[in-house]
DNA sequence: AGGGACATGTAATTAGTTACATGATTGT
DNA sequence: ACAATCATGTAACTAATTACATGTCCCT
């Protein structure tokens, strides 16, 4: 979905800053399905104002910069709907978590170990974080979309804590014993220079 | 990840040709995690090739367009490794699916039990075509992802087959008692004009 | 006769991200 | 004193996708 779309959904569910959008796809219901940065909601909103699918409010703060909340108009709403009745693109899952445990066998046992551990955490705090809200209370629509996540973080949580152990003692004695003969192969010389440890996103 | 390091891995499992390493995104066990298209792989293999991290052959077929067969040096593992070492970044999921059920409340009935039956088609083919492989046979690794995304895929079916007929018959009374007092707001006219009907890629 | 699989590659486009710019307030 | 939250916006960049270009074989 382009942002656009995104922001029409956020102003959905109540008018909103660029501020408060992007806190929907950063903390919100969004964050475990969409997701879209400040340089491409600020000038969407815009675009989307001078064509009158919002209306925006400049709100004078105390304490704090000025906020311009927009609002859905009826003629936004109307777009939202049309978009959700096209035909959905296929889902999109990029994970460096799969890709790199795919390839256990060729890392050091702790950083396994470590990846495992922080994806069990993730879980856990994803988890712990989606059971504060009372799905009772959500529509129809959003209660089966928090149901069907759920579902998903609590059987990959299960899965791996079930797994885990056996799985590490398994790598473990592939390590005392390599498929390999030569002794020389056991432990590998990478130069770990090249590493960039900075790669995460702000 | 990058798709050099994409190349890189897939070429660690066997000497392929681009096309081939197209394959192991669009129906591989990659697809489920990874992806790349031929614009991007084709000039990754020029630059790995020049690098010394991969080998290539040319190799004349009969009947067929010639086909360059790509190998991983031992440079090119060792940058492999080197990529893996390095923290990952967060998971990127973006759905459409969870986009549209979201508001399903919003369209009609019929758009909606379509969009729930093409997921569970969907979950029943991904299954049925990840339960083919024997996960004995697989390297460790390996075998925690093929786990691991076989339980995502079979729980998710199992909640949507579970919770389907009463999310319609709940949607069903919504449309039958709109919560909206006036009887012109029932159906909604909306410009169907707009839909793009042609969004899938290829 | 038309589509799909096989096979490689380039060029145009694009939709975004990241970084920059600015600045007050609050918590650690 | 430093990071985080609140708040908006632009400019540079970039990594990819999509479309184009070319051609054979096979199946229906």
């Amino acid at each position: 979905m382009d942002v656009r779309t995104l922001c029409l959904a956020v102003l959905y569910q109540g008018e909103a800053s660029g501020y408060e959008i992007k806190k929907a796809f950063k903390e919100g219901a969004f964050s475990h399905f969409q997701d879209a940065s400040f340089g491409s909601i600020y000038p969407a909103l815009g675009r989307l104002s001078t064509e009158g699918l919002v209306e925006c409010t400049q709100m004078a703060q105390e304490k704090r910069p000025d906020k311009k909340v927009y609002k859905l108009t009826q003629s936004g709403e109307d777009t939202l709907i049309t978009s959700l009745l096209a035909p959905p693109t296929p889902d999109r899952f990029t994970s460096d978590f799969f890709f790199v445990l795919y390839f256990a066998e060729l890392l050091p046992l702790p950083q396994v170990i470590k990846l495992l551990d922080q994806r069990i955490s993730f879980y856990k705090e994803t988890i712990e974080r989606m059971t504060q809200c009372d799905p009772a209370s959500l529509p129809t629509g959003r209660r089966l979309c928090h149901g069907l996540g759920l579902t998903v973080y609590q059987n990959s949580l299960t899965y791996l804590e079930e797994n885990k152990e056996r799985f590490i003692t398994e790598l473990r004695s592939q390590h005392e014993t390599p498929r390999t003969s030569s002794p020389d192969t056991k432990t590998k010389d990478i130069n770990l220079k090249q590493i960039d440890t900075n790669r995460h996103a702000s």
